[in-house]
DNA sequence: CATGAATGAGAGTTCATTCAT
DNA sequence: GATGAATGAACTCTCATTCAT
């Protein structure tokens, strides 16, 4: 991402902006600008749930018009797109947070699987995104490329279990066989949580999450 | 209200309509003729989904104006209620075939869970309808009695599982907690299929879940 | 209104129903079903007002169904008219009542005057009624002979102030001229009053009446 | 940004827009096309009586679509307040142009009461603005601040009438006695006159408010 | 007389999106 | 890039009235 600086090149001349400078200032400032759309898109959104976001307020609180987003994000799944492209980042981040302190392979699967658990059971409205966008597997109106990489950022997401679990003496494909389950149970469990039907049992999703995973670990060493 | 008996048949004299009979014949057709609504709303929902279904398209489909749809239901709403309403005995009557011809406890727990998995796994959109209405705990505009109804009529297409595993052995409240545990994870496996998910790791849900069960199964058998 | 017992006639005869009895026993109960829907439409217009009156309100209050009450009135404006003659009906009874104590005839035109404006005053929905059947002078859908009808009760509750003002010297064109005056002024304290445009002004419309009254009659007896 | 200053006049250059002088444009065209659309309501609503105005036909007449008119008023309610708004600047014209060649204080109370009276007399659709707006106190669903506005400029066409009769001798509170019954004698009679009842008695609206103006100067002389 | 289902017209409002400027 | 006016289609819901039964 680093640029190399040219040490000598014209250095009488007048420092004229050629095309390509131009061009990556223009970018920058789009990106700043584009940021801050998402920004107040996201303001929008955690506040007022995805029914309730609509493109002019997501305007009115980035201070533009509603025209001026669509030279941003050419419709409002976009800006969605955007949005869960940035979620799941700060998954991503949360996750290999969650890896640094993690001594033995155990602790990894732990840290790992905990921090995805977190990071959803903290922020609801991330998991919300998710599901507004993959409705079927035709991403909305996502381009293919773009889902792509939202897909890629998920398992991203859930490559350290893998991992983990493989070197716990698991077999590649039962790994993943016990990262999908794992992944699915605590989805399972957070939108009950959500929906209030894991109150409605008198049960708590933590503790939950907890077992799951405690039996997890039990299972993968008992072989 | 009573009806003298006629020991001796007037055999000629012509069926006089009674208040009561007139008034049953009334509710049926007005029976059906909801049921009708509810069918056109069953088909435009699946067809449409949750979000582009709009009064106007059942009604057409039931072949009705707008407003004689508020004759049936007080509100859009209240359609879903009731279309959740038959969801729910619809799942209700599966898991109690399914418990029919189950000889052991176990059978009993293995049968029951799959019955339910399979209802939902068989027909995702009856899950829609459950997510649609069970936003947060206060379901849209429904009454709250219509509310509790449904969520008994929930935990009734549970129960079974959590008397199975009691009769396994289990305390009523380690049960609950599985049931709780079990139906997340189902629930999980199914959105997760749903939103293609699942098939991006290359699993089935079907398999993921014959594997929670069996090590349900073999937990509650180890103790 | 009373009616004549008929003494003796045909003793013997078994009690058949002639046409006429029948027919104004029918009457009878009409009137009574009648008035019933009348009491229910009065109870919901003094609670919701004219705006918020629907007919399948008053139905249901009435313990009818909608299209019952197109057996008792052709219309909605009819149910209105109805009110309205009832209304001035007990505009005149009050009126009437407060003459049998007035000695004198200035106490008379006090009396009726006051009666007039307190009527109203306190039954600030019986003036509504008069102003959503007025507008301009094709009274809404009203036959011309209710028009009639209740334009004369109208005038029959004015009658005693115009009476009293001839008696005390006035020409019959100058008492009707006050009596004009009177009306639109005691019309006009009501109205801004409800619109709350006479405590915009720090006022009471009672004290604003008194001192028109008071005026009136120090004119009356001026001359 | 800037621009440097040339201290040489160009004389040909062509007149360069300046943000403001298109910001100016803008609004002007703005205000152009609101007007346009309260002219369209004041037609509708001229012709078609408060309660038969809707949305629909105003945008209509505008040559609009429904929609449209929300850039322009936040609801219906408000095109009315705007409406009221326009009428009672034109009131206070009225009354404003009826001073200027007053050269006694009698006359100017007899000038601005008349222009007041004569204002609703001729325009008896701005009555009907004020009616609807303030049924109770809390006009509508226009904004506290609107609301004040419009009671302010109601107070401001009475005021001159108020400062008359202070000038000739009366107390600021008997002053305010006497110009709040002004105003409802005023509003009585033309609410009478609208609906017929004046007609009813054979008199004319104009030669009552006369007689009461003519006792109100007498009353006052006679102090 | 009464029902109650149904009509048909219409209400106000919302919103993603477009496009001339 | 940004504006903001405008579209056009859609939304849920209400209501007086009608009419076969």
């Amino acid at each position: 991402m680093s640029r190399m600086p040219l040490p000598e090149k014209k250095p009488s001349a007048p420092p004229i902006s050629t095309h390509t400078q131009r061009d990556e200032r223009r970018r920058k400032l789009a990106d700043v600008r584009q940021e801050l759309v998402l920004d107040a898109a996201r303001s929008v959104f955690f506040e007022l749930g995805m029914e309730k976001t609509s493109i002019r307020e997501i305007a009115r609180r980035a201070g533009y018009t509603p025209g001026a987003l669509y030279s941003y994000f050419p419709s409002k799944e976009h800006i969605y797109g955007a949005l869960l492209g940035e979620s799941l980042e700060r998954l991503n981040d949360r996750v290999q947070q969650a890896l640094i302190d993690a001594p033995s392979e155990a602790d990894r699967l732990r840290a790992a699987a905990t921090a995805f658990f977190e990071f959803y059971r903290a922020n609801s409205h991330d998991l919300d995104l998710g599901f507004y966008l993959f409705q079927g597997m035709a991403p909305r109106g996502l381009t293919p490329e773009l889902n792509t990489r939202l897909n890629t950022r998920l398992r991203d997401a859930l490559l350290p279990c893998h991992g983990a679990l493989q070197s716990m003496g698991m077999s590649s494909a039962a790994a993943t066989r016990e990262v999908t389950a794992l992944f699915a149970h605590i989805v399972g469990l957070l939108v009950m949580s959500h929906t209030g039907r894991i109150r409605m049992f008198g049960q708590s999703s933590q503790e939950l999450f907890d077992a799951y995973l405690a039996n997890l670990l039990k299972r993968v060493q008992a072989k």
